[in-house]
RNA sequence: GCGGAAAUAGCUCAGUCGGUAGAGCAUCAGCUUCCCAAGCUGAGGGUCGCGAGUUCGAAUCUCGUUUUCCGCUCCA
């Protein structure tokens, strides 16, 4: 099976299993949003408990908050997102390369400009008595490029303040500007590269205000920086965690759940003294891929991809990547954002964001360690790694997610092995001696090998099957998922047993 | 965004030359009482992605459009 095929398996399995399902699909699917169903909630609910965990359980310097998805609009002049992402652009439908429209007629006006000043050389060099200033005032041909050029200019400037992408693209045309690689001027429509999609706060008709939906959940954590420091009387170096929701309207956002328009987003910002940024970054790094590894995917699946080219507010980045069906992909990033963030915002609030460190005794504004990752690629990872086409010894076929037990959406199915002589009531008694800890399922549907295959499909760890030994001396079959093996258990010691193996104690042990 | 491919029942797909929509699996009810799926009987489920056009007649031909996958591009 290629690892295209496989992809597509697992896309018709997370939606004929109840994982994952097309936004609004009644209505033709919303590009790039998807729901989660039944069984896709749980698994998302445990890996984000997992990562919670993590973070706040296990680190007694790493609390956790919960901000809203909208800010004030000014936050996001403070973190760069307004302005650096505003930029018209046009492609080359035969060169298919992609230009900003402001600086394809910005070089325009500078090869007039050139033209003009060619002419004045050449002048200058041909007459002894050389007026400039005459020359540029009457000669004809520099009259022409100058009325042009200024034409342009007034017409460019009144485009861009209007923000008017048709008449940026009229004006290319009209100028008969033809892309430097392939010299045609095949041009596609001016589109504007908003990252932000906004929303109106208060009453439309009363004059509403414009404001974004986050595109990342970090500055949620940076604007109340203070706060949880004050009141939580946290010491550097001290994390605040947080999981929510971001958007960001890519223009291509594709591969199924890997890349959507609404995403949820998994942040740890850890603030540090200066200077001992680095330090902290590449103590996150071994963390977070122990943290990734100690699902047990197999430890050649994951790998560094360290930046080279740094983002504006870095000074060191790299991505935790994991070998999807489609290759190696992010799935978490690592930045060292220095004190960029809090800096910022000190300056765009003009309030202080700053601690004082009574081991210095010094005040200053704090470096930041991210650790940021995507939600939806992990559900996206821990499905794509989980899925299995076995063949059995007797020759058929199995498909299986061996899903961790620890994040599994269904812990445990009980099973009667018929639906009479009171079986049934003896597995709703199971079920009630185990719903409180985990999620159960009830099945007494069709053969006993067939509802093992449903649940296999579905990745629950363990099924118990309850028969008519079971009323006599009160035992079960206990089988598991991975080994297909099967033991005879009391019914008593249940709970002890499943309760110790789903259990994310296992996993957690694993973490350096 | 550009180029390629696809869309028919929950899933996988068939549907001939344009002539009123099919299978297997799945689902539901009943029978069977089974420890690794596909025994028996019956039932439900589709305006063939959507919209136009051609035609006496369109799942089928043409155009547009939406969604998905692949390649390129983009991704603080």
């Amino acid at each position: 099976m290629t690892q295209e095929d496989l992809f597509k398996k697992l896309i018709a399995h997370s939606k004929e299993y109840g994982f994952i399902f097309p936004s609004s699909e009644i209505y033709d699917g919303l590009s790039a949003v998807y729901d989660y169903g039944q069984l896709g909630v749980e698994l998302k609910n445990n890996i984000k408990k997992y990562w919670w965990d993590s973070m706040v359980k296990l680190n007694d310097n790493i609390v956790g908050i919960d901000a809203a998805i909208f800010m004030h609009p000014k936050t996001w002049e403070a973190s760069g997102h307004v302005g650096a992402f505003n930029d018209p652009l046009i492609d080359n439908r035969d060169s298919k390369k992609r230009y900003r429209a402001d600086v394809l007629l910005e070089e325009w006006l500078a090869k007039q400009d050139d033209k003009i000043e060619k002419e004045v050389e050449k002048a200058r060099k041909r007459f002894d008595n050389f007026d400039e200033k005459m020359f540029r005032e009457t000669n004809p041909r520099v009259q022409e490029y100058q009325t042009k050029r200024d034409e342009a200019h007034s017409r460019m400037v009144d485009a861009l303040t209007r923000s008017d992408l048709e008449a940026m693209r009229q004006l290319i045309l009209d100028l008969e500007i033809a892309c430097p690689i392939s010299g045609t001027r095949n041009w596609t429509e001016v589109r504007q590269f908003n990252l932000m999609f906004d929303t109106k706060m208060g009453s439309v008709s009363e004059g509403a205000n414009t404001i974004d939906l986050r595109p990342e959940t970090a500055q949620g954590i940076f604007v109340n920086f203070l706060n949880v420091q004050k009141t939580g009387r946290m010491k550097i170096p001290f994390g605040i965690a947080q999981i929510g929701k971001a958007f960001r309207n890519e223009i291509v956002a594709r591969q199924f759940i890997f890349r959507m328009r609404e995403f949820e987003q998994m942040e740890m910002q850890f603030f540090v003294r200066p200077g001992e940024e680095l330090k902290w970054f590449e103590k996150w790094k071994a963390t977070r891929m122990s943290w990734h590894r100690a699902l047990g995917f197999g430890d050649k699946h994951y790998r560094f991809h360290d930046h080279d080219k740094l983002a504006h507010y870095a000074n060191a980045a790299t991505d935790v990547e994991f070998e999807f069906p489609f290759g190696f992909k992010e799935v978490e990033g690592i930045h060292s954002r220095t004190d960029f963030d809090l800096g910022n915002h000190q300056k765009f609030s003009g309030k202080k964001m700053q601690y004082f460190d009574t081991e210095t005794n010094e005040s200053y504004v704090p470096y930041v360690v991210e650790t940021s990752i995507g939600v939806d690629r992990m559900v996206l990872q821990v499905l794509s790694a989980s899925y299995n086409e076995e063949k059995l010894p007797n020759g058929e076929e199995r498909v299986v997610l061996n899903i961790p037990a620890a994040i599994a959406p269904v812990k445990v199915a009980v099973l009667p092995l018929v639906k009479k002589d009171g079986l049934p009531e003896v597995a709703r008694d199971i079920i009630n001696s185990l719903k409180f800890e985990h999620t159960v399922q009830y099945d007494e549907k069709d053969s006993i090998g067939k509802r093992y295959r449903r649940q296999d499909a579905i990745g629950t760890p363990f099924c118990v099957t309850v028969d008519h030994q079971s009323l006599e001396d009160k035992s079960v079959t206990l089988r598991r998922r991975d080994s297909m093996e099967q033991e005879r258990v009391a019914i008593a010691d249940l709970p002890a047993i499943i309760g110790d193996e789903v259990s994310m104690k296992k996993l957690f042990e694993k973490l350096v």
